[in-house]
RNA sequence: GCCCGCAUAGCUCAGUGGAUAGAGCGUCUGCCUCCGGAGCAGAAGGCCGCAGGUCCGAUUCCUGCUGCGGGCACCA
């Protein structure tokens, strides 16, 4: 018994209460959703909820007073061992060993699919983050999304929805013609125009892109200088693919902004906005009437000179998207481009849509790296340029994107590489790995005694009984992992993967704490018993946990370490 | 000036209205004849930035203030 069948036994009390009129209530008053939390003081029972402090108001009474009509009607139920009021009016409710214990069995039997649910089936979400110019490597500003926007994508997808990662590709305007001409300056042995790239980065490109395409050497004039500009976009996005690859981030689509205006997206944007009659001209300009929704200023879309604007893309690119299907499109920005919030969400008001179910864009606060005590700077035109590529060299992609999600991403993040580096528990994806590889050794040695199979998946539900796990830890450790999908789900709704990260962590505690007490394994020529048995499950549920939950972030999870 | 975010233990940070506010690190003290000690147990350490408001109840929601970070374009 977990806290969703917990919530819907909770419901039916109410219900009866209020049927029998004990409970002076409307059906409409009863809440809609009832609150199954497990109580931070383990003295106060495996699980608890306020459903009396809610209704009490509303039904005329003392919350403490409604408590004690709800409290006979749970106790009665079978697998509830005992009810107590707390506090203000807390129903502290105690399952039976067994009770609690079945859930081992369910999370052995369910596997990878544990933890899964069906909040967002049907939605069709579109997350698109990075977004980087094709103009260099992706690089420390890039990595937090490239991380997190993954989780995110993840976590979404176990709630049931369809999640596109989608990556943006900047490949028009000025700053690829001056990313052309750095390189082709680079190959040459010109100086660098002083508004170009000045990246390190920029030589071994040349190099590269010589190497490859040795006759643009020969060329001369506008063709050399748009082959150049080519080439190097090339390369330099196949280079950002590999690394992202690397980084255990895939996307499903790579948008380039060239073809959204070959493709007379933009066209069709421009269309969908007139018609919505929110476009107007102004002094030879071409404006989008953003403050009809809450924006600060009208944006142009063409200049005055007829170039459009990169608004111009990006109103397009939303209108392109809904129009590929998507329900909801999340953009995930850094914190430089949240005066993009109001303008975009203006967008999608403009284009009839509604900002609120539509859209939703989230700012991601700015990473700063620490080493030998100060911070390492970096610069995308300048060189001493940190590169995703450099922390995954440094620290690992594990480390890397568990120590980027384990923040909320609304405040800025300071990762220290030397504590990363040194590979101690003061990283907390070692502690977590660790607790999944420990487990998976006494599950490892477990088989070669021959107590059970190796495979958890092959095990015989007959050999487990659960009311032998009667130890407080054994108890805690099994509500810590009944707690595991409302986490998830929690994780989805709020676009917080931090969050797995952190119940991840307090699993490994509760499994560590465990295991420290209760002995899994017969010792030395002691017969197996069935305790040790039933104490393999949890071992082996608590590892699915695990593996369920770094999966959502992308990170191994270790037979070995 | 206007907009966004943040402010919690010495440090780095969790905590989507509830009970005695938590973790890691650092400091101090214990625990391996035995399944992985990369672990566990304990101690010390807090006007949850300040002031109001809403609420039965506020670290959490609202307003103002202070401090810190970021941002304002017919740039991309």
């Amino acid at each position: 018994m977990g806290p969703q069948e917990l919530a819907d036994i909770i419901r039916a009390a109410v219900n009866d209460a209020v049927q029998r009129g004990v409970i002076a209530l409307s059906k409409a008053e009863i809440p809609a959703e009832i609150v199954v939390e497990r109580p931070k003081n383990p003295e106060h029972g495996d699980w608890a909820t306020n459903i009396a402090l809610q209704i009490a108001k509303k039904a005329g009474m003392a919350p403490r007073e409604a408590a004690e009509i709800l409290k006979p009607l749970l106790a009665a139920i079978d697998g509830i061992d005992s009810v107590e009021i707390a506090g203000p009016g807390f129903l502290n409710i105690r399952l039976s060993a067994a009770s609690q214990g079945e859930l081992a069995r369910q999370i052995v039997q369910e596997g990878q699919t544990f933890g899964r649910g069906t909040g967002l089936v049907g939605q069709h979400i579109n997350v698109e983050f990075i977004s980087a110019n094709p103009t260099g490597p992706l690089h420390l500003g890039h990595t937090r999304w490239a991380a997190v926007g993954d989780a995110i994508a993840r976590v979404l997808e176990a709630q049931g929805a369809t999640a596109a990662r989608e990556f943006y590709i900047n490949d028009r305007g000025v700053q690829m013609d001056k990313f052309g001409a750095s390189v082709q300056a680079a190959a040459q042995g010109t100086p660098i125009p002083e508004d170009g790239y000045h990246g390190e980065y920029i030589k071994t490109l040349a190099q590269e892109v010589v190497a490859t395409h040795p006759e643009l050497m020969t060329m001369t004039g506008e063709e050399q200088r748009v082959a150049f500009r080519e080439a190097s976009y090339e390369v330099q996005l196949a280079d950002q693919k590999r690394v992202l690859d690397l980084f255990n981030t895939h996307f499903d689509v790579w948008y380039s902004e060239r073809s959204l205006h070959d493709s007379g997206a933009v066209e069709r944007g421009f269309e969908k906005l007139r018609a919505e009659g929110h476009v107007f001209e102004d002094g030879g300009a071409v404006w989008l009437r953003t403050t009809d929704f809450g924006d600060d200023k009208d944006r142009v879309m063409v200049k005055a000179d007829g170039e459009l604007t990169y608004f111009a893309s990006d109103t397009a690119y939303y209108v392109d998207k809904r129009a590929r299907g998507f329900d909801l499109c999340i953009y995930l920005l850094g914190a430089d481009h949240h005066g993009y919030v109001n303008r975009l969400r203006a967008v999608a008001a403009c284009a009839g849509d509604n900002p609120d179910e539509n859209i939703e864009l989230l700012i991601g606060q700015m990473v700063k790296m620490m080493k030998g005590g100060e911070e390492v700077r970096l610069s995308k035109r300048a060189g001493n340029l940190i590169t995703l590529e450099d922390l995954i060299d440094e620290v690992g992609v594990d480390a890397a994107r568990y120590s980027l999600i384990r923040y909320p991403v609304d405040s800025p993040l300071v990762l220290d590489l030397d504590l990363l580096i040194s590979r101690t528990n003061e990283n907390p994806v070692y502690y977590v790995q660790y607790a999944h590889a420990r487990i998976a050794s006494v599950v490892r040695n477990a088989a070669e005694l021959g107590l059970i199979p190796a495979d958890s998946l092959t095990w015989d539900p007959a050999t487990y009984d659960p009311s032998l796990l009667v130890e407080e830890r054994e108890s805690q450790l099994l509500g810590l992992l009944a707690d595991y999908p409302r986490i998830i789900a929690g994780a989805a709704e709020l676009r917080e993967p931090h969050r797995v990260a952190r119940f991840l962590e307090e699993v490994a505690t509760g499994y560590h704490r465990f295991y420290d007490v209760c002995r899994v394994l017969p010792q030395g020529d002691e017969p197996v018993t069935e305790l040790n048995i039933a104490r393999l499950w949890l071992c082996a549920a608590t590892r699915q946990v695990i593996f369920n939950g770094l999966q959502l972030l992308g990170v191994s999870a270790p037979e070995r370490m």
